[in-house]
RNA sequence: GUGGGUGUAGCUCAGUUGGUUAGAGCGCCGGAUUGUGGAUCCGGAGGUCGCGGGUUCGAAACCCGUCAUCCACCCCA
């Protein structure tokens, strides 16, 4: 037996309504704050990503699905949704388009990772990405399209993080400081932590390790070191937050692990979901338009993951419209099969939902399909029925049934669906 | 990449210190109802016990290997 890939899944019927009610409140969410769709591919050249996500990041360096193009150039399955956007909104200019860039996309996600709760190898995200606007309320705005949506989707117990970052320059005045002060203390660090004050000291901040986080809790603080532009801005953002009574709580600990952020960071993790529980994360990456050539624009963004998202989905929170069929063809026999087959057709063509089974040879048999199917009529054709031209209709909740001429089946069948 | 758990019927799972014919519930098919669904009763089908090797008179069980899967680390949505 052929079987999937691990860490891909397949989405099976019984599954894909709750994705569906997802994707369609994600696309609803985003018309109302004038996000538009945008679809781009599955893979690029390997560089867009190498460049934009951070060459030394986890993701580049052990998780991408990297192959040859029959030329030789490498092209790489898209671990995220950003960089493709971005490539795109450079290369078709849309700069020059005067109104404001705000794009949505939904689709998977490739990344060589060991799968875990919430984790997939192929997996699928809905994204947003705002261009164009270094003010403040892009960001709110950006912010409270992830937490509405994610509200209204019905899930329970999320918590919005905030931090910000500054700017490179921040940074770069930062980290030596906590290098500093973690190195006074690294025996008290756990064994991770010890390794990564070189690699990537700011992750520390992040650790969950008890004794990491007593300990950090009284390092310097990258939001103590920020110049006067990031913590105005930052104050901004928060302020409008309240304004528009988005709950949050701040975290210096956030630290993003994609190279391309700056200022603004988001997070929203939920219980109830394994070690993985960060179901949507964002943030401004000013730069990140100007890294891969072109002119430099402001940005801000979010990611959602949906597989966490339909995880932590009740099924009584999925409201959809069911795609049940309203009539089911009960025909048996050798003239009612044939009969059955064109009343099938006839009520296809009008525009009528129809089913049968073809397995079924029996009428108990085909009554016990309807029933499985939810389907509210059968219509009963044996070959009696052929004979004398007129087919049963049988009303699956109240058991009434009326006969109906078969030659002009579509007519006499639409006034009694639409009674029920 | 590292660590741990679990692999028995379509599904969820039992299976005694190793013992002869591997079970249950649900589901499925059929009958009671020769052409009327859901409930009930009766009957039936369905299993290379993940795979390969080993120990043993005898392995679903013990040992080794391997694969799959889940969870966690790492990292991330």
């Amino acid at each position: 037996m052929i079987k999937g890939i691990k860490g891909v899944k397949d989405l099976l019927p019984e599954e894909t309504p709750r994705w569906r009610f997802i994707e369609e409140t994600a696309r609803r969410w985003a018309d109302r704050y004038g996000f538009h769709e945008i679809r781009i591919p599955i893979f690029e050249v390997t560089t867009l990503f190498a460049r934009s996500i951070g060459a030394s990041t986890d993701i580049v360096e052990k998780e991408m699905y990297t192959f040859q193009d029959r030329d030789g150039t490498s092209l790489t399955l898209r671990p995220e949704g950003t960089a493709g956007t971005v490539r795109a909104y450079i290369e078709h200019n849309r700069g020059a388009v005067p109104v404001p860039q705000k794009y949505f996309y939904f689709g998977p996600m490739f990344r060589h990772e060991r799968p875990q709760a919430g984790r997939l190898r192929q997996f699928h995200q809905f994204g947003v990405e705002s261009f164009g606007m270094a003010d403040p309320r892009s960001d709110i705005e950006v912010i409270a399209l992830l937490w509405r949506l994610l509200s209204d989707v019905g899930l329970q117990g999320l918590t919005l993080e905030i931090n910000n970052l500054g700017y490179p320059a921040d940074r770069d005045s930062y980290r030596p400081q906590l290098v500093t002060y973690l190195k006074q203390h690294e025996s008290h660090l756990c064994s991770n932590c010890q390794r990564r004050i070189e690699m990537n000291p700011l992750r520390i901040l992040d650790c969950k390790v008890p004794e990491c986080r007593a300990l950090t809790e009284q390092a310097p603080r990258l939001a103590d070191s920020l110049s006067e532009a990031p913590r105005a801005y930052s104050a901004a953002v928060l302020r409008g937050l309240d304004l528009i009574r988005i709950p949050y709580s701040l975290n210096h600990r956030l630290v993003r692990g994609l190279d391309y952020y700056n200022l603004t960071t988001f997070e929203v993790t939920a219980m109830n979901l394994g070690a993985q529980n960060a179901v949507g994360a964002g943030g401004r990456y000013d730069g990140l338009v100007e890294t891969l050539s072109g002119p430099p624009t402001p940005a801000v963004g979010f990611a959602v993951g949906l597989e966490r998202i339909a995880m932590l989905l009740a099924d009584s929170a999925i409201r959809t419209s069911a795609a049940k069929a309203v009539v089911y063809i009960a025909a048996f026999g050798e003239q009612g099969s044939l009969a059955g087959l064109s009343a099938l057709e006839d009520l296809r063509v009008c525009g009528i939902s129809a089913v049968s089974d073809f397995r079924s040879s029996t009428l108990k048999a085909h009554l016990r399909q309807a029933d499985r199917l939810g389907c509210s009529f059968t219509l009963i054709i044996g070959d009696d029925e052929v004979t004398k031209g007129t087919g049963i209709l049988r009303n699956m909740v109240t058991k009434s049934q009326y006969d109906l001429p078969l030659a002009a089946l579509p007519t006499a069948i639409q006034p009694l669906l639409t009674i029920s």
